[in-house]
DNA sequence: TGTACATCAGTGAACGCGCGTTCACTGATGTAC
DNA sequence: TGTACATCAGTGAACGCGCGTTCACTGATGTAC
């Protein structure tokens, strides 16, 4: 049956918050339309209803988690703090709730344009971001520069840290890691 | 039919061989039993007499991928060398051929213990030849700690670079944690 | 403001397809005599 | 060395299942009068 304008919207916001997360947790291929309905507490169909095609809603599901992401952020963060939480066993052990680049990169670079072309975008506004964190005594060249070398190393880190399964090994790497980005 | 030892043996390397090439460029969970069985000139059924089941398949070709890897490098090559060639574009647009670590980490966090485990034992030996070719005159702690770091970026850095949409910023990447790592 | 009707978000059955796996079978290989 | 037979790597049809997608339908919402 037909529904109102706001209970579609939040109904698509509830689509796009379990597929995100979803996504994360299983991987984009790892994941199927009815499991992400479900997930939603809706049917597929309501799924092609307000996305169309898989595809889109991975489209669309990529950009929400990263804008989410980012809105997590207070205003006037430390880039010590940030790093040290992008690197905690607790970020590592919670993909779903993690950070976007971390848990899709691989996958992404089979994906799509339009799913690139918003990891891009997003990824572009974290590298600004710790860019504009850095030691204003750089050269704006060399702090973007510094700012993609760290989020190399933080996403690298992390994507390892997971993979690994020695919890001795996968400690070190975030360890190491972050005293070296701290410096 | 039956097929004589070397035979079987034979097939078995060239099932291996397609394998790691094609789970490399498509993903673990994007690549079929059948399309790993054409790719090696058999039929899926050889497969499973070979490997028992898609999982074991996968542990094995994990673990081939990595060692033949390993094998490309020549007894004393240099650190500089290896950096500048893991961050050029050649291997960045040839993932199939390219570092498996780079390739299958993501997915390999979702995979069972047994292709962990080999994932780890081989990024413990990429670690410990990287450290091997560090400055001699750093403790072995520090050495350890500095290898984790470069590989975590270097792996980072790839993962980010294949990732995105715009050239401009994947060889700003790859530049930027080579001229990092090098210092 | 009240009524009649068009719109469309969401439902759920059905589709073709490829997945991983099983299994009866084939016939050259390897072995026992 | 020659023969008879057991072994088993590889074949290909078939399985149940979940995939992404389509579509006729429902009925409350939103709109035109």
């Amino acid at each position: 049956m037909r529904v109102s304008k706001e209970q579609a919207a939040q109904n698509r916001e509830r689509i796009l918050n379990a597929a995100s997360r979803l996504m994360r947790e299983r991987g984009i291929a790892g994941v199927g339309v009815d499991a992400l309905a479900e997930a939603a507490g809706m049917t597929h169909g309501s799924l092609y209803s307000q996305f169309g095609s898989k595809e889109r809603l991975v489209e669309e599901a990529v950009a929400h988690a990263i804008s989410a992401k980012g809105k997590e952020l207070s205003e006037g963060f430390a880039l010590d703090d940030y790093v040290s939480e992008y690197l905690s066993p607790a970020h590592r052990d919670a993909p779903a709730s993690g950070c976007p680049f971390a848990a899709l990169a691989c996958e992404v670079s089979r994906q799509s344009s339009g799913v690139k072309e918003r990891f891009t975008a997003g990824l572009r506004g974290v590298i600004a971001l710790l860019s504009s964190r850095l030691p204003s005594g750089l050269k704006p060249r060399q702090r973007d520069d510094q700012a993609i070398v760290a989020t190399a190393a933080l996403v690298g880190a992390l994507v390892l840290a997971r993979a690994v399964n020695d919890p001795k090994l996968s400690d070190d790497i975030l360890r190491a890691t972050r005293n070296a980005i701290l410096k």
